[in-house]
RNA sequence: GCCCCCAUCGUCUAGUGGACUAGGACGCAACCCUUUCAAGGUUAUGACCAGGAUUCGAAUUCCUGUGGGGGCACCA
């Protein structure tokens, strides 16, 4: 590692759940800054009162440290170069806001949001651009101080050159420039006094000492704008890498609220925290999102976190955008499952089978985990193959209880001796129950299939299960029995 | 309407002018294994958006078109 160490910063805004796309933006920061040996940091982005949404600061936190993406600064825990809240740092922003006035890249704006809009009507009519007309930007100096000290509103905008054009350059992208007569004079501070993003973030990167900035390619509208601003502080640029959006799973129009209504129906989501209410891990989420728009190369494409950090590179990002496929995040978490050891599996699949209403003895939880643990495509798969091992008494559907191509009175027959068998044996652990079941298949010149399906719905109460010798060793003899014997009752009953 | 970005199998991607008969992964299909369901193994199908240009040679560079995406707020 020969990089010097990166300081990346995740800057989300409290306005909603987080979702799939501030997790890969936070992901990939985090890898950066960890690959590097910097610091990975986290900024609350909260300028924006109206939108501010209670909590979801909270959730962002909690969802970081769920995806395992610690942060080395951060609003809860502080740091160096706080506070990490915009909110708590009204007064740099009015410094700086001041000293680009006094610079002259930035001038008071009197306007009404009423003129705007007016001005804005008669533009679109006339077909021209949306944009500020400059209407106060050759406001005198002392005329603008007097109508602030009598106590009008206004707005600070940045005093975008009107000749020329901007250079600004994008790692994944190249260089990209604009004519600056196609740039307006964007407001940097709101009426209420508040800075927009493109003050606040820019001063802070820079406060903060950011060395390199991952974002969404919505910003790439507004890149020339920011990398004008940070030329008339006269201060050195990030490395920027603007990271395209997520499209629906056809590739055709970006991943929507609509579309994501719709994956819920199959169990897959775009925000976090339902990826992690239905039953998908951490491991599995990540290496799903690391690898939408970053080619890890042809090695093994099932990565850990660790993993990941030693063979990011930035040079290796792709800037297109990507289609969400929620069946490939299906095969990473099933992967990641498999991964998990026994102990760990056990702790994360317990509160599923606690909160269907099961008590759970950590003993049987245990043993169960080798026989389910590949069949585990998410956690809350651990219900249907598994919830019978909690249960008093299984619910057997007689029907199913038929053999494959056999009659109730022939399935019947079969599982008298089926009981026989396994209750003349000491106990029924697979090693010594499986060998005279296979003497009984024989024997009877039935199938694997029509015999051992008997007794897997009579054990279990389903049609499909763990292995039928395993899941008899955990549940144990005295249960197997009972179950047999209530099995060739019902089966008597459909004679 | 204007500005900007993007473009390789169905999807995620490898590819940085000759090693490309375009590689890998997911999915799909077949087979093997098999007590159900999985997992695993083997094999197959499958792509350089179109048209020009540059070059001995283009998936790779340049133009144009087309398609997709983003932006044009006192939101981020």
């Amino acid at each position: 590692m020969t990089e010097t160490p990166v300081r990346a910063r995740f800057a989300p805004s409290p306005t909603g759940h987080m979702h799939l796309g501030s997790a890969r933006t936070a992901l990939y920061n985090y890898l950066l800054a960890r690959k590097t040996g910097g610091q990975f940091i986290l900024r609350i982005e909260d300028t924006d009162r109206k939108r501010f949404m209670p909590g979801t600061e909270q959730e962002l936190i909690d969802g970081l440290h769920w995806l395992g993406l610690h942060y080395d600064e951060g609003p809860d825990i502080g740091g160096l170069f706080g506070p990490y809240r915009q909110t708590e740092r009204y007064e740099i922003y009015q410094e700086f806001a001041r000293k680009l006035v006094n610079l002259d890249h930035a001038f008071p704006c009197f306007c009404t949001t009423e003129r705007l809009d007016r001005v804005r009507a008669e533009q679109q009519t006339r077909k021209e651009n949306p944009h500020y007309d400059g209407f106060c930007r050759s406001l005198a100096p002392d005329e603008a101080a007097r109508r602030i000290a009598s106590g009008e509103k206004y707005v600070i905008r940045f005093r975008m050159p009107k000749e020329g054009s901007t250079t600004a350059n994008d790692l994944l992208r190249g260089s990209i420039t604009i004519e600056n007569r196609n740039l307006d004079d964007s407001v940097l501070m709101k009426s209420d006094g508040w800075p927009t993003y493109h003050l606040a973030a820019m001063v802070d990167d820079h406060l903060m000492k950011i060395s390199h900035v991952f974002r969404g390619s919505e910003w790439l509208g507004t890149f020339p704008l920011h990398v004008n601003i940070i030329r008339a502080f006269g201060w050195e640029e990030p490395i920027w890498m603007h990271l395209s959006v997520f499209l629906k799973p056809t590739g055709k129009g970006k991943m929507s609220k609509r579309e994501s209504a719709e994956a819920i129906k199959d169990g897959h989501s775009i925000f976090i925290k339902d990826l992690e209410g239905l039953g998908f891990i951490p491991e599995g989420l990540v290496n799903w999102a690391a690898l939408m728009g970053w080619g890890a190369g042809e090695t093994e494409d099932v990565l850990s976190l660790d993993e990941m950090i030693e063979k990011f590179d930035i040079t290796h990002l792709t800037p297109s955008p990507a289609a969400v496929n929620f069946t490939k995040l299906d095969y990473f978490n099933g992967e990641h499952i498999r991964r998990l050891t026994h102990i760990d599996l056990a702790g994360r699949i317990k509160p599923y089978f606690l909160n269907a209403g099961y008590s759970v003895d950590d003993e049987t939880l245990l043993k169960i985990i080798p026989i389910i643990r590949e069949r585990l495509v998410t956690l809350d798969d651990c219900l249907p193959f598994a919830a019978w091992f909690f249960k008093e008494k299984v619910d057997v559907n007689p029907l199913e209880l038929v053999g494959k191509n056999l009659t109730a009175a022939q399935s019947a027959d079969v599982a008298r001796k089926i009981y026989a068998i396994l209750d003349s044996l000491p106990d029924l652990s697979h090693a010594v129950s499986e060998a005279p079941m296979r003497h009984l298949i024989v024997d009877l010149g039935l199938s694997p299939n029509q015999v051992f399906g008997i007794l897997r719905v009579a054990v279990t109460g389903q049609t499909v299960s763990p292995p039928l010798f395993e899941s008899m060793e955990i549940v144990g003899k005295a249960r197997v029995i009972e179950r047999l014997q209530n099995a060739i009752g019902l089966l008597d009953k459909m004679i």
